[in-house]
DNA sequence: TAGAGTAATTGATGGTGGTCAATTCACATT
DNA sequence: AATGTGAATTGACCACCATCAATTACTCTA
């Protein structure tokens, strides 16, 4: 992990547009210029559950998973973060031990901002303080959503919605209903993130395909063949 | 539901205490003293899930359980609320539709703050911001967990990880191991909250008892033999 | 292009738990 | 005590899925 100044005015940008919207770009490049930003790749480990807080992590370029593990050695994916996103502040904000463990996914620009430096610049700015509580209902919304999710689902349904959630989440292309998209996941991945297995994921997808909802290509690539019927099925 | 005046200064120190540890309790009195206290029974809904959000709910006294419903109508209690605590906060400050339902499930007294007070009376006071951060985030590590007890733990181990919880809230005399704890809710609101099935609440606290681990008796009332035991199975 | 090493698939099997039906229990009312 | 009502339990059955083992498919390197 080497060390530069690339976090620069255009990630503020994303970073106001989507992490928080109703923030100035000014409000946070002020602050980001003066920190430092990491590059870590795929492995790299950023906290794991147990360590205290140093601090928060804005993930400007990559993927970071987030995940707990039981006793069994089991890992369930709790998150998955993309930049640009805030990694590593459900504990701090709490005050509590890291529950989970955060591994970086693909090659990653991190930018860390410490304890003191966070209260000082960030949680001092009622603007900012207003768009966390804002951001933090929205990521509580979806744990719930992934709780039920859960409880109530056959891994098939969950899967369908994991492939509706890829799906919107791409940039489509709205000339045609079939749609490819690249599964951006290994089997075992998808498995921890779907709390099941590989095999299970695999004869899920072979599922869908046998009811005629998508298709399986080489590299990982599935065209979809019949979106609307694989929205039904993930949201049951 | 009739209208009364009754959340004066004691409710606030309940509010400041447990709630938001870190405000000091003239803060929330100098606001609570001007608005509507309402008395809900058993039964009442304070919002439906899908409707918008008006405002925010104080609970003052009583319970209330806020579950998820599926299209099959099966419900999912995703959080129980014990005074003193807040109601309908997610759907607020996220901007979204509620996502869930809640209902009174005793006998409640709920301090009702409109769109408008909260955002001036609340939102603008930093210190109430930062309480209100580090509570979101608590509630999503809660969440977080029970997605993940949801996921990989059997019914057993999950009604074992509720038990516990009971008896760590329940005021415990420690004179003696041996404890006695009353069931606070009936077979189905334990299914709907443990996402099983009254049927199987009924085998699983069977097969505790045929461990050894718990002892039943009359009015719901359930006798720990062996905590250490019951504890190890909670957190597999 | 061959071979090795890893990922993915497929098959067989058993356990967990959901569903439906029948029965028993608890409690209130008369 | 008799009776009625709803909750709780029990039994039988089956679907889902984790597990383990075996096979096939992929990918990378030499």
């Amino acid at each position: 992990m080497k060390n530069n100044k690339d976090c620069q005015k255009h990630d503020c940008h994303a970073f106001t547009k989507t992490l928080f919207k109703d923030l100035f770009v000014d409000d946070l490049c002020g602050i980001f210029k003066h920190n430092i930003v990491n590059t870590y790749e795929r492995g790299n480990v950023l906290f794991y559950a147990g360590n205290q807080p140093l601090g928060i992590y804005f993930l400007c370029k990559g993927q970071v998973n987030i995940y707990r593990a039981d006793q069994m050695g089991r890992r369930q994916i709790v998150r998955v973060a993309k930049a640009p996103d805030m990694v590593g502040y459900r504990a701090f904000l709490s005050g509590e031990l890291y529950a989970a463990t955060a591994e970086i996914m693909s090659e990653a620009q991190v930018c860390f901002v410490d304890r003191r430096t966070f209260e000082a610049d960030f949680l001092s700015n009622p603007r900012f303080l207003r768009s966390l509580t804002s951001y933090l209902a929205r990521r509580l919304g979806e744990a719930e959503d992934k709780e039920v999710s859960m409880s109530r689902s056959t891994v098939e349904e969950r899967l369908a919605r994991y492939l509706v959630k890829i799906i919107d989440a791409a940039p489509v292309s709205k000339t045609t209903s079939v749609t490819t998209i690249k599964l951006p996941a290994s089997r075992s991945e998808l498995a921890d993130f779907l709390a099941t297995t590989p095999e299970s994921v695999s004869r899920s997808l072979n599922a869908l395909t046998g009811r005629k909802l998508i298709k399986l290509l080489k590299k990982n690539e599935i065209v979809i063949i019949d979106g609307h019927r694989l929205r039904f099925l993930a949201n049951r």
